[in-house]
DNA sequence: CAGGCGTGGGC
DNA sequence: TGCCCAAGCCT
């Protein structure tokens, strides 16, 4: 990964900046590293130290973020970035205990960072390293009960030399060798060592709780444009779905929401609905235009549909088939 | 403390 | 296609 500090500068004692890897890793919480990668170079490039994104407009922030979910993720990140800032100097905490008490990290971003970035020996154990441990040691408790004890193995395995390394060594393995579904284990490292293996579950483990099913939503979004292009947005309250984020008004989503257009107009429903399932419910979505202006509208040089939450960015390409074109300004 | 909280990719 | 999920955290 392009944030690493390769082994060569490694061995001339060079750590990897805290602030990156911490930027990483929270970028990494539950997101895959090819989501993640452009949006680290991203805001790196536009924030290139702690100071600096402690200073960003909130809005900015949200908007380099959109698209890479969780957002509650990027609030914590400004609100942790400002806590460096006021509370630390300006400098991370070197520690796991310091990192932990920080908006947005827990226990797995906190070892993590302490790891990489201080050569601090903290169990890191994510989704990767639950997988490998329980598979190493054929563990058949259900997550999340086996978690104490996933936690306690991983324990074992963590070395005093180069905690960093063997942290991101592990997650590696489960990332790539070691995954879900069809494990390679022809090319794994330490399948010798692996119980699972030698009893022929690798692929049965860890075993986790069934989820829940997802129901069905509903909501009714309203794209208004007038007739320089300008649209009509709502930033989203801060905090549940979606907090912070701007997007088209529209009704609650639920199973039968009413309409709620936010000022009466020609609204014209756009041929196709969006759907789009978020964590915990799909979600169907009618979206009805109307070319018409009005206060409070962004202008068109200012709206980026790109700085719009996924399931919002859908909603305009929705509304496409039914605008009225507009001449450029 | 179980559930809320996004999204895109893989199979 | 639809369902699985991925380097979790917060309340």
């Amino acid at each position: 990964m392009p944030w690493r500090v390769g082994p060569a500068r490694r061995s001339a004692g060079e750590r990897p900046d805290p602030y990156r890897v911490w930027l990483s890793e929270v970028m990494l919480q539950q997101t895959t590293v090819a989501a993640v990668r452009e949006y680290f170079r991203r805001f790196t490039a536009r924030w290139p130290d702690v100071a600096a994104l402690a200073a960003a407009p909130d809005a900015d922030v949200m908007a380099e973020w959109a698209g890479l979910g969780y957002y509650a993720r990027a609030r914590n990140l400004l609100k942790c970035a400002r806590a460096v800032v006021a509370d630390h100097g300006g400098v991370f905490p070197d520690t796991a205990e310091g990192l932990r008490a920080l908006p947005g990290i827990g226990p797995y971003t906190a070892a993590a960072v302490a790891a990489i970035a201080c050569d601090e020996p903290a169990v890191v154990v994510d989704g990767n390293v639950e997988r490998v441990v329980a598979r190493l040691w054929a563990v058949r408790t259900p997550l999340p009960a086996a978690k104490p004890e996933l936690v306690r193995l991983a324990g074992r395995l963590t070395p005093a030399l180069r905690p960093g390394d063997h942290a991101q060594a592990m997650m590696d393995l489960g990332a790539t060798i070691c995954t879900p579904r069809n494990p390679v284990c022809a090319l794994c490292p330490v399948s010798e060592f692996c119980d699972a293996r030698a009893e022929g579950i690798a692929a049965d483990l860890p075993r986790k709780a069934p989820k829940a099913e997802k129901p069905q939503r509903l909501g009714f979004a309203y794209v208004a444009v007038d007739a320089q292009g300008g649209v009509l947005l709502e930033r989203r309250p801060e905090k549940g779905l979606l907090g912070g984020m701007a997007g088209f008004p529209g009704s609650v989503w639920d199973t039968a929401p009413a309409p709620a257009p936010p000022f009466a107009a020609d609204w014209r429903e756009a041929p196709s609905a969006v759907r789009h399932t978020f964590t915990h419910f799909h979600l169907t979505l009618r979206v009805f235009v109307a070319n018409v202006g009005g206060a409070g509208f962004t202008p068109r040089a200012d709206f980026h549909p790109a700085a719009l939450p996924t399931v919002m960015r859908k909603v305009w390409d929705a509304a496409q088939a039914v605008l009225v074109p507009q001449r450029s300004v």
